[in-house]
RNA sequence: GGACGAAUAGCUCAGUUGGUUAGAGCGGCUGCUUUACACGCAGCGGGUCGGGGGUUCGAAUCCCUCUUCGUCCACCA
């Protein structure tokens, strides 16, 4: 007899390519019509790997988004794209070459670079391919890459101007090095770790042979790199030495004793040995006394030429081992102490990082991040949660230069030009052919090439068109908001921040909302190592996209990290099960001659409650929408479709399926509108399920994706059988947990009189619903009467205004029943005492405000009420 | 050494500006093939809101302090 059949079982494999693809086909992801833009620019996955459940969770919530304000109407765009992650890249190319037994530079850069965009494009495949899969709307034909020509320009466009600003300059310094991948790296990529090792003692003799002065190192081999031994000052153990010559061993040099304020004197022997070309303190020490720098690696971290020649090739634990031994030899070491200390390593490589002098590109920072602050300062940036207003204040108010140059081959290579004859140097967009000073032809290119960062700080406007002034750019920028996790802030919102205003003049977004991170159920990080992770396309194949964005938009708290495992998904697919079946439900019941017109609908009191229900519900999602509290949301729709609709209204209509043709047809036309409604609702949480099911629907429109989304109507709001179904909802409650506590099963119909209060004000709405009572309770004889007049041998259930005598004489349990009455007295006069006492506290009354006394007024009275009925059908059980 | 976060039911967590008899999901228990859904329905049990102080008429919520975890930042050799 129905119309419309969804299959039994729901699916998900069954539709949701195929849904994605009608929408690609549909265009349906462009940004159409007027207004204020809503605009997002996908945080760009790395090309390197697949996606994990990080970018699970931040797609699915940045989907919900976007579907949620392009069914409100604005123009909506988000912009796909990826990242060349330059260091990842390379490596992943390095090593696969490493397996041919082959490096890099046995192809050279042109082939190499060849081959890694290969490598790119595999990648890429997969991880488009895994967006779709989780039912990103993306605007595919708005793509980018980091590496693209357009973002190219940008890159040189930035670097030309920062140069011509002064914030862009060259210098020997100390950089970090990363001795892997042989590159400098940033401050940012350098990740400190507790580890154990020790602090060695020894002691320098002094060149004279008048004794020794003793320190401590953490790293005895970079002796070698010694150009000196500092004490404090105002030390007085050493006042008279200072200046005196130091033999240093092994390395068989003379380095002086010199005094600086930076030295702790409370520290060891207060003595520190400065080797400036491998830590930055001494670094700094050694520029200020004039000393020089040893530089003792290679960049591989091998010992390089400057040290005596049995050192030079080690590494550094084999060069440590070796100077331990030497120096006990020689009678000079004292002693190794366990000593824990952190050590940087790099992020990507995971090698141990080595403080290394270099020449190198950076970044003037500080203009930069005044204006940054600036933009927070000024209101231009919110971020969700709040509290991250500190990170980001704090890294910008100790920011540092940034590093930009890299020793790769993978990325933007510098667009800095030295001419071979006369050394002039071209900062420039385009490659120039010709020395502009001395006209010669001999060009060449800076080597190196631009840290992977220095292309995503631009993202926002540089895929826009950005520097050119485009349409889109015009439109579109500043974006609404960035979507990402919030160990990111320095590395790229920041950063993003400060381009956005240096080059534009404005704030690159207006929201940043940072993710939770997803961990494991024991709460450690997904990693590759605990073999903890999850892949978001495992969750596709087994429970459904739907049941991936659903779990995530429900549990992403405000800054609360998500700890779970793949049964947490159990949650988005059970509520998607229970979509399915509703909807299949309905559909089923469908009459053939179809759905009644809107005219001729004619709303009850039942109606009247579930659109009140549906309006709160919508109020509320925007509310949290507008917040960024997803929980919030996924636990609003959550409850709605499932108690409410489900188990309410839907149980209620089943009445009116009983009542005939007519009266079915009008409910199933109600229920239908309700449903279209609620899956527009909850479209942009479950954008597949959703969709099947619409299309499906009597007179549904074009596809979910552009349908408008629901709107609170106050109209629709109605106070008064909003509390009228609770009272039916109590009186319900109250009878079936009679039933379950009597073990009183469900076919047994039970004899139910609803004593109702003389002035009760609910009671013509109970009376006017006895068949609804009836069919929740399972009491087909339910009838009112009285309050106070008992039927002999019915169990009293007490409501408020309200009593419910169930005649089960035969079947209940004396005992029990005054077991529990016994109970729910002793509880409810621990109230009604807690209650009385904040009432005849003066100063509560006093201070409080009315309505809140008020309140306590009437609880207590309600309270008392039922107390004293609970205690007179006591005794009368009793007696 | 700084900064931030967390501690609430057996488990994972909500609880927005202080005002309910503190909630959800999962798990547990009881009963149900009840016109879609056992990925279901109905019901039940379970918490001195980490400890201790304080502010307030009133604190899970604000302040102080302690304990235990976690994260980020930081050049103590």
């Amino acid at each position: 007899m129905s119309q419309i059949e969804l299959p039994k079982v729901y699916n998900p494999q069954d539709f949701e390519d195929r849904l994605y693809k009608f929408w690609l086909k549909n265009d349906l992801f462009s940004p159409k019509g007027e207004g204020e833009p809503f605009v997002v620019a996908i945080p760009p996955p790395n090309v390197t790997g697949v996606l994990h459940m990080g970018h699970g969770l931040n797609n699915s919530l940045q989907d919900a988004l976007v579907r949620y304000w392009r069914m409100k109407g604005r123009p909506t765009l988000w912009v796909p794209g990826t990242d060349h992650a330059g260091i990842a890249t390379q490596q992943v190319v390095e090593r696969r070459l490493q397996k041919e037994g082959k490096t890099r530079h046995d192809l050279g850069r042109e082939k190499f670079v060849a081959l890694t965009w290969k490598v790119k494009e595999e990648h890429h495949a997969i991880i488009s391919q895994q967006l779709k899969k989780i039912g990103a709307s993306l605007d595919w034909s708005r793509e980018r890459f980091t590496l693209d020509e357009g973002l190219s320009r940008a890159v040189r466009q930035v670097f030309v101007t920062l140069y011509e600003r002064d914030l862009i300059y060259k210098g020997r310094y100390l950089v970090n090095w990363d001795p892997e991948a042989q590159t400098a790296i940033s401050d940012d990529e350098v990740e400190h770790k507790e580890v154990a090792g020790f602090l060695y003692h020894i002691k320098y003799p002094f060149a004279d042979g008048s004794g020794f002065v003793q320190l401590a190192t953490t790293r005895p081999e970079t002796l070698l790199g010694d150009v000196a031994v500092a004490v404090h000052p105002s030390d007085e153990r050493y006042t008279g030495l200072v200046g005196k010559m130091l033999k240093l061993p092994v390395a068989d040099r003379e380095i002086p004793l010199i005094a600086d304020p930076f030295v702790d004197k409370e520290f060891g022997t207060g003595a520190v040995k400065i080797t400036p070309a491998h830590d930055p303190n001494d670094f700094e020490a050694g520029r200020r006394n004039n000393l020089p720098q040893i530089n003792i690696l290679n960049p591989d971290g091998t010992l390089g030429p400057n040290v005596p020649e049995r050192y030079r090739g080690l590494t550094g634990p084999q060069a440590r081992k070796k100077m331990v031994q030497e120096l006990t030899d020689l009678g000079l070491f004292v002693e190794a102490v366990p000593h824990k200390h952190m050590v940087g390593h790099a992020q990507r490589s995971g090698a141990v990082v080595e403080p290394y002098l270099s020449e190198q590109w950076f970044v003037r920072m500080k203009p930069l991040a005044d204006k940054a602050m600036q933009a927070l300062r000024e209101d231009q940036i919110r971020f969700f949660p709040k509290r991250y207003e500190n990170t980001y204040t704090n890294w910008m108010e100790n920011i540092r230069d940034w590093c930009i140059s890299r020793q790769l081959w993978w990325g933007h290579q510098i667009p800095v030009w030295t001419c071979g004859d006369c050394g002039h140097v071209h900062v420039k967009m385009d490659t120039p052919n010709t020395c502009e000073k001395c006209s010669s032809k001999t060009l060449k290119q800076d080597e190196d090439v631009l840290d992977t960062w220095f292309s995503s700080w631009l993202w926002p406007f540089s895929t826009l068109g950005w520097p050119e002034l485009t349409p889109d750019l015009a439109k579109f920028y500043p974006t609404t908001a960035v979507v990402t996790a919030y160990d990111i802030i320095f590395f790229w919102v920041a950063r993003m921040v400060m381009a956005g205003m240096e080059f534009t003049g404005k704030a690159p977004f207006r929201d940043i909302y940072m993710t939770p991170l997803v961990r494991d159920k024991q709460g450690r990080k997904m990693s590759k190592s605990l073999g903890n992770g999850i892949d978001p396309l495992d969750i596709v194949n087994e429970f459904g996209a739907d049941a991936l964005k659903f779990t995530m938009v429900y549990l992403s708290a405000q800054g609360q990290d998500i700890n779970l495992d793949k049964e947490g998904f159990k949650l988005g697919s059970k509520f998607a099960n229970k979509i399915w079946n509703a909807s299949r439900y309905l559909l089923m019941n469908i009459p053939d001659e179809g759905v009644l017109p809107a005219g001729q609908i004619q709303k009850n009191d039942v109606d009247r409650w579930i659109e009140g229900r549906l309006n709160a519900t919508i109020r509320n999602v925007d509310e949290a929408m507008a917040n960024y509290r997803y929980n919030d949301v996924g636990h609003a729709v959550y409850d709605f479709f499932w108690n409410d609709f489900c188990d309410w209204y839907i149980e209620a209509t089943k009445l009116e399926f009983n009542a005939g043709a007519e009266r079915k047809r009008q409910a199933v036309s109600k229920l239908v509108l309700v449903l279209e409604e609620s899956l527009r609702l909850l479209h942009p949480f479950l954008s597949f399920i959703t969709e099947e099911i619409y299309q499906q629907l009597p007179g549904h429109a074009f596809s979910l994706v552009t349908a408008p989304y629901p709107v609170a109507d106050p109209a629709r709001d109605d106070a008064s059988v909003a509390s009228q179904f609770l009272a039916l909802q109590e009186l319900v409650r109250g009878i079936r947990t009679l039933r379950s506590e009597f073990t009183i099963p469900p076919e047994k119909d039970i004899e139910v009189v609803v004593g109702l209060d003389a002035g009760y004000a609910h009671s013509k709405f109970l009376k006017a619903h006895r068949d609804l009572a009836a069919l929740f309770t399972g009491a087909e004889g339910l009838s009112f009467g009285d309050q106070g007049n008992k039927p002999a041998g019915a169990v009293t259930v007490v409501g408020k205004g309200f009593e419910s005598y169930v005649l089960v004489r035969d079947i209940i349990d004396v005992p029990k029943e005054k077991e529990k009455l016994k109970k729910t007295i002793e509880k409810t006069s621990g109230y009604v005492l807690s209650v009385e006492k904040k009432l005849s506290n003066q100063a509560f009354v006093a201070s409080a405000p009315v309505e809140i006394v008020e309140g306590e007024r009437t609880k207590l009275l309600e309270a008392k009420e039922n107390l004293e009925r609970l205690t007179a059908y006591l005794e009368e059980l009793e007696g």
